[in-house]
DNA sequence: ATGCATGAGGC
DNA sequence: CCTCATGCATA
C-alpha cells in the first residue's frame, strides 16, 4: 500500500542536459574490456545518460496499423499465421528512413492478400521454432533452405578471453498453447524461397523466420559486444544512422527475443544495417540528428507488491480479459486504481505474446498456464 | 534486464 | 477499452 495514497504526477522537470555523444566513429575500440564485463559497463553507460533518449514516438506509425486482430475474442488462437513481410529492402539509403517505412506499408496495401498477418499468435511464433521447417517447406518438400546471411554468417572464431558460447536454451521443449498448427499456408501463403533460376534472396530480403531471427539476435549481440557497444550505443546509433531512435529497453529486448515476431521483423533489417556499418567501420559518420526534449510528466512507477501480483497473475489465469467492471472490483479489493489493474492486464498479456517465454523454460521442470505459482523469484538466466 | 506507463491506431 | 510498439525508471 505504498503507492495506494501518493499517486500524484511528480513534476520533478529534470533540467537534464544535452548528453555527451559517448562514441560514434567506429575506429576507435575504447573499451575493450567491454565483453567481458558487459553487465557492469552496460549499466554504467546508460545510467550515465540523463535523461537518455525521449524519441518521439513515430516508430509505429508505420506500423502499428498493421494488425489488430482480435478484439473480442478472448485467445484468437488463429491457426492463421502468415509473415508475409515483403521487404523491398533497399541498401544504401541510410538517409531516406522512408525505405523502411514503406517496407511496411506495403503490407497493408494489400487488402486481398495481406490481410492475414495480423492474426500471427504469440506462440505460434515460438512453437514455429519447433516447426520453422515447415513454414519453410510449406510450399514443396525442399527440405534445403539456405540463409546466407550476411557475411557474418559465422563466427569470427577467435573468442579470446574464454567467452561463453551462448547460455541460452535450446531445448525443444513445446508445450503449451492448446493450439497450434499455425501455418498459414491457406490465405497468402507464399514464400519467396528458392527461386528458379539459381538467384534467391538473402540477408533481408526474406521474409525472417522465427528461427533466423533467433540466430540473427545471438550474432547481433555478439557482435554489438565485440565491438564494444552498449545496448544504449546502438539505439542510439540507429537514430543517427537511420533516423529511427531506439532506446536501450528496445535493443536490449530484441537480443531477448523479447518483442513481437513482427516488431523482431521491423527491426532486424536497421540492426542489421548497423551492423554492417559498426563492423565495418567504413562509415560515415553521418552526423546527425539528436531530437530533444519531451517534457512530459510520467506517473512514478507503481511498485505492486508480490502478494497482490500474485493475486492479479491467479485472476490473469482465470480470465486474461478482464471487463472494466471486473477490473474496478479487482481494483477495488487489491487496494489498487483502476489504472494501475487495466494497464497490469494489458502488459500482462503482451508478455504473452512475447517471443521468448516469460520466464524461459524452468530447468527440470515445467510450468504452464496450469500453475503458475504466486511467486517465482528467478526468471531467465539468460547470461 | 524488467516492470509499469504512454499513446497511436482501431474497433 | 484493446492491442502493439516503445521507453522511463528501477531492481
Amino acid at each position: 500500500m505504498a503507492t495506494a495514497a501518493s499517486n500524484h504526477y511528480s513534476v520533478l522537470t529534470t533540467p537534464s542536459s544535452a548528453p555527451p555523444p559517448p562514441h560514434s566513429e567506429s575506429g576507435s575500440m575504447q573499451q575493450a574490456a567491454a565483453y567481458r564485463d558487459a553487465h557492469t559497463l552496460l549499466q554504467n553507460d546508460y545510467g550515465t545518460l540523463p535523461g537518455g533518449g525521449h524519441p518521439l514516438s513515430h516508430a509505429h506509425q508505420w506500423i502499428a496499423a498493421l494488425s489488430h486482430g482480435d478484439s473480442g475474442a478472448p485467445w484468437p488462437s488463429s491457426p492463421l499465421r502468415e509473415q508475409d513481410v515483403k521487404p523491398i529492402l533497399h541498401d544504401s539509403d541510410r538517409e531516406e528512413l522512408q525505405n523502411s517505412s514503406s517496407l511496411q506499408q506495403q503490407q497493408q496495401r494489400h487488402p486481398h492478400l495481406a490481410h492475414q498477418q495480423a492474426h500471427h499468435d504469440a506462440r505460434t511464433w515460438r512453437t514455429s521454432t519447433a516447426t520453422t521447417h515447415i513454414t519453410g517447406m510449406a510450399t514443396s518438400e525442399g527440405q534445403s533452405l539456405v540463409y546466407s546471411q550476411s557475411g557474418f554468417g559465422l563466427m569470427p572464431g577467435g573468442e579470446q578471453g574464454g567467452m561463453h558460447h551462448h547460455p541460452l536454451r535450446d531445448e525443444d521443449h513445446h508445450s503449451h498453447s492448446p493450439h497450434l498448427s499455425e501455418h498459414g499456408g491457406g490465405p497468402g501463403a507464399h514464400h519467396q524461397h528458392q527461386q528458379h533460376g539459381g538467384h534467391q534472396d538473402q540477408s533481408d530480403e526474406d521474409t525472417p523466420t522465427s528461427d533466423e531471427l533467433e540466430q540473427f539476435a545471438k550474432q547481433f549481440k555478439q557482435r554489438r559486444i565485440k565491438l564494444g557497444f552498449t545496448q544504449a550505443d546502438v539505439g542510439l546509433a540507429l537514430g543517427t544512422l537511420y533516423g529511427n531512435v531506439f532506446s536501450q529497453t528496445t535493443i536490449c529486448r530484441f537480443e531477448a527475443l523479447q518483442l513481437s515476431f513482427k516488431n523482431m521483423c521491423k527491426l532486424k533489417p536497421l540492426l542489421n544495417k548497423w551492423l554492417e556499418e559498426a563492423d565495418s567501420t567504413s562509415g560515415s559518420p553521418t552526423s546527425l540528428d539528436k531530437i530533444a526534449a519531451q517534457g512530459r510528466k510520467r506517473k512514478k512507477r507503481t511498485s505492486i507488491e508480490v502478494g497482490v501480483k500474485g493475486a492479479l497473475e491467479s485472476h490473469f489465469l482465470k480470465c486474461p480479459k478482464p471487463g472494466a467492471a471486473e477490473i474496478n472490483s479487482l481494483a477495488d479489493s487489491l487496494q489498487l486504481e483502476k489504472e494501475v489493474v487495466r494497464v497490469w492486464f494489458c502488459n500482462r498479456r503482451q508478455k504473452e505474446k512475447r517471443m521468448t517465454p516469460a520466464g524461459g523454460q524452468m530447468p527440470g521442470g515445467e510450468d504452464m498456464y496450469g500453475d503458475t505459482p504466486p511467486h517465482h523469484g528467478g526468471q531467465t538466466p539468460v547470461q
